[in-house]
DNA sequence: GGATCGTGATAGGAGTTACCTATGAATAAC
DNA sequence: GTTATTCATAGGTAACTCCTATCACGATCC
């Protein structure tokens, strides 16, 4: 007894045979031979356990059984069809959903540049924003909820590949009517005199702070801290001290009567790099090289204060 | 490059790594070896030209044609599965709709013994009956149209394979207030002296009656031919003449009161037999001898006035 | 009525496929 | 560094599928 399950092959040649009713012509439409026809029906109906057609030198009839089955064959080729057809579609580069992951403190700046250039060009592409933090997004990636991230250096996880955007410098912000204010480019041991304020722990830019100011050879912090980039600028304003912030926020926060002033730091100017991450075993990795090109060139337009890797 | 269609092998092996994200587990919930089910998802990959799974030694995720894909083959695969139980269930002997050939000169008396009886032995069968001639009887057999037929000998389709029903003799019908009426069996011999009527072309009770008369050495008949058995009742009643009838329908025709006379024929009394007729390569023949036993046993109870093969 | 044509089934053999066991390569976790 | 887990690969065997050639049966034709 054969107690296996039908193949695709076999409903093939029984839909094709209920269509002609006559073994050589649907044998010749389906390029094969007449026997082996006759032997893919005779396994399909050993595997259902029932005759399907009525075989004589004269005609050939559909039983019952086999009146439905043809019917529901020809229901589950469609969609063997269909199938194979949406592995094609879904499979297209530049479409569907894309979800991306942006660290809070890129995501205002950057963003503004990327949207409408992607949509643009690539307008089958729906980008769906994910604004977390670079751990959340790390799992994310790894769990397959993201499948493209923004993120800034370093970046930890492994079996991720990261793709350059563009570096940015850290900029000195201070209250905009603090008599002090330095009038170039500041050194780095300034921030051992300065009561610099960082955002909360989780953020990636807390991380990039404190390395600078330990390597500016600061010990100590000031005790308070901002959940959001928005709120740590508002404290700067109010004069609870001074923070770090990379050029492209600086830029839009520092901007002229916004009550802060913000100044560079002498070369070798601290700063960090933005990276496109994807997972490493990703088969989307030539399309999102693609993708990154294409951030490349509207952060160019976009004028942003960074600088670009050196191919672009 | 592969050219083929997925195999349904190939749909439940994707569709087990798709749910359990797992080669190993999924290949052991199939029954089978990893290697196998990597093999066969490979294979899967090769056939759509697309990579379905990110595989790599820490996590299995589908990609967006894998998501898809896996969403339709899980709809292939229930199909497929609904094909195979449609498969059993309407080959379901003494199920579904049966298409029942009968002939006009049988359909009246024979029915009412039968209709009820079946219904209640075979409750889920549904009995489609179609009165037509023996002609186009014998080609919708062929064609498939009909699944069984209720046909009078000589029955001349090749291919086909009656069951004896029950035999039934042929009784000489006249007007009731015939002078001239026999008081006991006649002899064949009678009818050479008496305006024989008969039905038009195509009743096959025609013919019979031809070829009885032909026997009895009758050459010349009346002209008069009615379209139907009731016609050429009222047409006996009316005086124009004598005619043959099958005993069944004698019994009803010629009834008390109804104003025609009936007797028998001195033996051996010329007859026909009935059959329960169905295409020799019928898969069915089983199911539909069954049925003609209880057919027979519904021609006893119901005793009609015919005579049953020796077995019932 | 015998020969011929057309039908589907069967036989034998070659090519391919699918599977299993054993092993390899890569990555986490300790 | 070592171990454990994961999926991929290799080699060999068994099974399947398909093809060509032929058979058996029935209808048709001369």
């Amino acid at each position: 007894m054969n107690n296996r399950a039908p193949t695709v092959a076999q409903l093939r040649a029984f839909a094709a045979l209920a269509e002609k009713l006559h073994f050589r012509d649907a044998a010749a439409e389906l390029g094969m031979s007449q026997p082996a026809l006759s032997g893919a029906v005779a396994a399909l109906e050993e595997t259902l356990g029932t005759r399907l057609v009525e075989r004589t030198t004269r005609h050939v009839l559909l039983t019952r059984s086999g009146e439905a089955v043809a019917q529901r064959a020809r229901a589950v080729l469609a969609g063997v069809e269909e199938l194979a057809e949406a592995a094609q579609t879904t499979g297209r580069p530049f479409t569907g959903d894309l979800h991306l992951g942006v660290i809070p403190t890129v995501a205002p700046y950057l963003l503004p540049a990327l949207l409408r250039p992607l949509k643009a060009r690539y307008p089958e592409l729906e980008l769906i924003l994910h604004e977390e933090q670079t751990a959340t997004i790390l799992d994310g990636l790894v769990s397959g909820r993201l499948d493209l991230a923004v993120l800034a250096t370093p970046v930890e996880g492994t079996g991720m590949t990261g793709l350059a955007l563009y570096d940015e410098d850290f900029m000195l912000v201070y209250p905009g009517d603090d008599p002090g204010a330095p009038r170039g480019p500041v050194a780095l041991t300034a921030l051992r005199e300065l009561p610099v304020l960082v955002m909360e722990e989780g953020h990636c830019l807390r991380d990039q702070t404190l390395e600078v100011c330990q390597e500016a050879g600061r010990d100590g912090l000031a005790s308070t801290r901002a959940a959001s980039l928005a709120t740590l600028v508002q404290l700067v304003a109010g004069g609870l001290g001074v923070t770090l912030l990379p050029s492209t926020a600086a830029a839009v926060e520092a901007r002229p009567g916004s009550g802060l002033g913000a100044t560079r730091f002498r070369d070798p100017a601290p700063g960090r790099s933005i990276l496109l991450v994807h997972r490493s075993s990703s088969p989307r990795a030539a399309e999102f090289e693609q993708l990154a090109r294409t951030m490349r060139e509207a952060v160019k337009a976009h004028r942003m204060p960074v600088r670009l890797p050196a191919e672009a």
